[in-house]
DNA sequence: ATGTGTGCAAAAAATTTGCATGTCC
DNA sequence: GGACATGCAAATTTTTTGCACACAT
C-alpha cells in the first residue's frame, strides 16, 4: 500500500519550498533517495492526493506555515517538511489520533515514521500549536490550539464531533469562579451526548 | 512485592461471603489453593490492608454489592469476588486507571490478573455500574457510574479532581439542546483549568 | 560544518485473546 | 452438571527509545 517515491507531487513541494523559504534544492525525500531499495523497507515516497479546496483548513495552513517556521526559529529549532506535514494534517483533520494523523500524511509523503508523528505531536504541543484532549473512547486525539477556542460535542451515537462557542459556557465558568474558585479552561471542554440525528432514531 | 496467599483476610472475605450470600466455603483463593508454588508463578493471595472507616466508599461498596449481585443475576452473570472486588476499588479510587484499580484489588487479592480487571471493568461497564471517562492526560479512568451525576473539575496544575452539581449545567444544556438539537450527557462533564489553591501560586 | 531530526528496529507499555482449568448457580 | 470466569501466556496494538545517517541552518 506504500508508494515508492516514484515523482514528488508538485503542488505539495512547491508550497513547503516556499512556506520554508530556503533554496531550491529539494526540500522533502530525505535519506536514501538514489538508492532503489537497499533492505527491504520502503524509503520515502509521495503520492499525489489532497484536493486544495479553499477550506478553513487550506487557511489555517498558511497561518500555520509562517507560524510554525517563526516559533521554531526562535527555538533554535529545524523546520521540516515532516514537522509541516504533521501540522497540516492535524489542522485538517480538526481531531485525530496520532495513528489517523500518521495517515493523513502518509497520503502526501509515505515515507514519514510513525514515530516522527509521535514526536512532532509532543513537539508542537510543547510549542503550542496543537492541544490533545480524550474525547470518547480510546486514543488521544489531537487538535489545533486555535486561537478561537471552542466546545466540542461529541455525539455518542455517530460519533461525530461537533464545536460551538465557547460563550455558552460564560454563565457556568462564572459560576463555578465565583462558587469554586475555579478557573474554566474553555477551550478544551467536550460535552458528551446525542446529537439532533442519533435522537431522532 | 506480592503476598502468597498465607492466610485469609477475615474482615474482607466476611463482607464477600455476605454479599455473595453463598455457600460456608472458601469464596476467594481458586486455583492451586494447596500448591506451594508448582511454577514460579504467585496464585491468589491475601494481605490485610485495608482501613475500615465510615468512608463514603464503605457505603457505596454496600449499597454496590447489592446492586451488583442483583444486575448480574439479572442478565444471568455470576457473581464472583473479583467482580467485586474490582467494583469496590474503583468507588474507592474515584477515578482510576485500569492499572490503577489492578494494584488496589491486588491489595486485598494479590493473585487476581490484570486481563480480569480489564474484563471485568468492561463488565460493570456495560451493566452500568461504572464509566469511564479520559481526565486530563493518558490512560483512560474509571469511576463510579453514580446515581447522582456529577461534573468533573480537573485542575492541571495540582491534577486534583473535584466534583459539582450537574446543575450548573442546566442553563448550558438547554441551550444546546434549543439551538443544536444536542442532548448533553451530564454525568460526563469534565472541566479543565485551575482550581483555587493552584491559581494563588 | 555541525548539531538536530528522521527513519528504522527493537524495547517497553498497554490491551486483547485463546485455552485449560476451576468454580458459581 | 454445565456454563461461565479466571489465570496464564501469547498475540496485538500503542508508544517510546537508541542509533546511524542525512539534512536544515
Amino acid at each position: 500500500m506504500r508508494v515508492e517515491l516514484p515523482e514528488r507531487p508538485r503542488a505539495e513541494v512547491d508550497r513547503l519550498e516556499h512556506a520554508v523559504a530556503t533554496h531550491g534544492g529539494e526540500v522533502v525525500g530525505p535519506q536514501n533517495r538514489g538508492v532503489g531499495r537497499d533492505h527491504a523497507t520502503t524509503q520515502y515516497g509521495y503520492d499525489s492526493h489532497k484536493s486544495s479546496s479553499l477550506t478553513t483548513g487550506e487557511y489555517h495552513r498558511s497561518v500555520a506555515s509562517d507560524t510554525l517556521a517563526q516559533v521554531l526559529r526562535e527555538r533554535g529549532l529545524r523546520l521540516t517538511a515532516q514537522r509541516q506535514l504533521v501540522l497540516e494534517a492535524v489542522y485538517d483533520l480538526g481531531h485525530a489520533t496520532p495513528d489517523q494523523v500518521h495517515c493523513k500524511v502518509a497520503e502526501t509523503a509515505a515515507g514519514v515514521n510513525i514515530s516522527t508523528v509521535y514526536r512532532t505531536l509532543e513537539l508542537l504541543e510543547d510549542i503550542g500549536l496543537v492541544t490533545h484532549t480524550h474525547l470518547s473512547h480510546g486514543a488521544p486525539t489531537y487538535h489545533a490550539a486555535a486561537e478561537e477556542q471552542h466546545v466540542h460535542l461529541v455525539c455518542r451515537g455517530c460519533g461525530r464531533v461537533d464545536e460551538v462557542q465557547p460563550s455558552v459556557l460564560d454563565g457556568v465558568s462564572d459560576q463555578l469562579a465565583r462558587e469554586r474558585g475555579f478557573t474554566v479552561d474553555v477551550g478544551h471542554v467536550s460535552f458528551f451526548g446525542e446529537c439532533r440525528d442519533c435522537a431522532g432514531g
